[in-house]
DNA sequence: ATTGAGCGG
């Protein structure tokens, strides 16, 4: 296992003093002076085992769980139809300390080469959704591991579930997540840790933070780049410096030409402070030259265009598209477009897999008009296909999803 | 630089 140290960053290179370390470890199962403040079941003998390998058997769990404790059942989770694994398995033990000491020795325990992680069995969702207590690390040492990174952090709290990400051969990606139980042991460990050297690497430490939330706070707010167009082809780079040069220091202006050096009608005027951005795109967006209307407004990094492009395409295909499941994993995306195509024109049409190609037994279609999207969906949905009845419905955003789930 | 996924009988 990884060897970590923790040090404070030289007090010259953050020009701040360093806070204190942690004075007292925490005691176990979430008890802090006496009182519970998580939601881990005290003496629970039921343990929820995540991130296996899809062939990792029973019989192996038997192994290994078997070894730390007297056993009551083991369960591998697995698709009701393919009975392929769902890379989840539940332990029950006969008493409170075995599932403890199981959890505690065989976290992150290789099976089949991939680490598996352990927690207690929670089926309420609520606090897995909430996201609260959960935080994000990154600019890790690759050398720290799933193990060395719970060590590190369970000064700080107790720990739900922890993880590096890694890629396909296991190798660390640099970055990692820690879930606390409580919003005060994650502000605590941010508070410590935030800064410091660890394996030294200065980490980053903060709360997790979804890719929408993110883009959101970082990018909405302060912006230095400004993205104009519509302009007329003959605006040049410097037209828009001596126009936007008006509202403040401008350190680049360019407008995007084609190979020819024919102009494309749009352009980029990035501003050494972002207030004058602002100023600027308040100004001159919808203002007139030579004729032309121009959009001014902060340009957007290609993750967020990408996200928008993605949104209004969801949009044009809205009552087009169609979301199959329970799909046979021998259907491949030109089954599929012939298995659809008696309903109408398909326009799209694809499996989706996991990355080794494997069918993930899910997939969408495509039709050029609601009517065709509306007949395939009563006609095929539920029909038996190689094994197992299709479902087939609309295809509905993640978000809408997201909703609807709540609500329920 | 890199902001998961996830709970049965």
């Amino acid at each position: 296992m990884a060897q970590i140290q923790v040090q404070r960053q030289q007090a010259a290179a953050t020009g701040a003093a360093a806070p204190p370390p942690p004075q007292s470890m925490p005691t176990q199962n979430g008890m802090a002076g006496g009182v519970a403040t998580g939601p881990i079941p005290l003496g629970s003998t039921s343990l929820y085992v995540g991130d296996l390998d899809l062939n990792v058997s029973e019989a192996q769990l038997a192994d290994l769980f078997g070894q730390v404790g007297q056993l009551v059942s083991i369960r591998v989770c697995r698709d009701q139809t393919t009975r392929r694994s769902l890379g989840y398995a539940y332990i029950n033990f006969t008493n409170g300390q075995e599932a403890a000491r199981a959890l505690e020795l065989l976290n992150f325990t290789p099976l089949n080469n991939s680490p598996i992680r352990i927690m207690y069995s929670h089926r309420d969702p609520s606090l897995r959704k909430s996201g609260a207590g959960n935080i994000y690390i990154k600019n890790l040492d690759k050398a720290i591991d799933h193990k060395a990174l719970h060590d590190t952090f369970s000064a700080f709290g107790n720990i739900l579930s922890c993880k590096v990400a890694t890629d396909a051969s296991g190798q660390s990606k640099g970055y990692g997540f820690v879930q606390f139980d409580t919003e005060e042991a994650a502000k605590n460990a941010i508070d410590k840790l935030n800064g410091m050297l660890i394996n030294d690497k200065q980490v980053y430490v903060g709360p997790f933070l979804r890719k929408q939330e993110r883009d959101s706070s970082t990018s909405n707010t302060r912006f230095n780049n400004v993205f104009v167009k519509n302009l007329s082809e003959s605006t040049a780079d410097e037209d828009l410096k001596n126009v936007f040069g008006e509202y403040g220091s401008i350190t680049s202006a360019v407008v995007m030409r084609d190979g020819d050096g024919k102009s494309r009608c749009f352009g980029f005027v990035n501003f050494e402070n972002a207030d004058d951005a602002a100023k600027a795109v308040e100004a001159l967006n919808g203002e007139k030259f030579d004729d032309k209307e121009w959009f001014v407004a902060k340009a957007q990094k290609k993750s967020e265009r990408e996200q928008e492009l993605k949104g209004r395409f969801e949009q044009k295909y809205q009552g087009l598209n169609l979301y199959i499941k329970n799909l046979d994993d021998t259907i491949s995306d030109e089954m599929l477009k012939e298995m659809f195509s008696e309903f109408g024109t398909v326009t799209s049409c694809k499996v989706v897999r996991d990355p080794s190609g494997v069918s993930k037994g899910s997939g969408f279609v495509a039709f050029a008009t609601p009517e065709e999207a509306s007949r395939a969906i009563n006609e095929m949905n539920g029909k038996m296909i190689v094994s197992k009845p299709l479902y087939v419905a609309h295809a509905q955003r993640k978000e809408e999803r997201r909703a609807r789930l709540q609500v329920q």
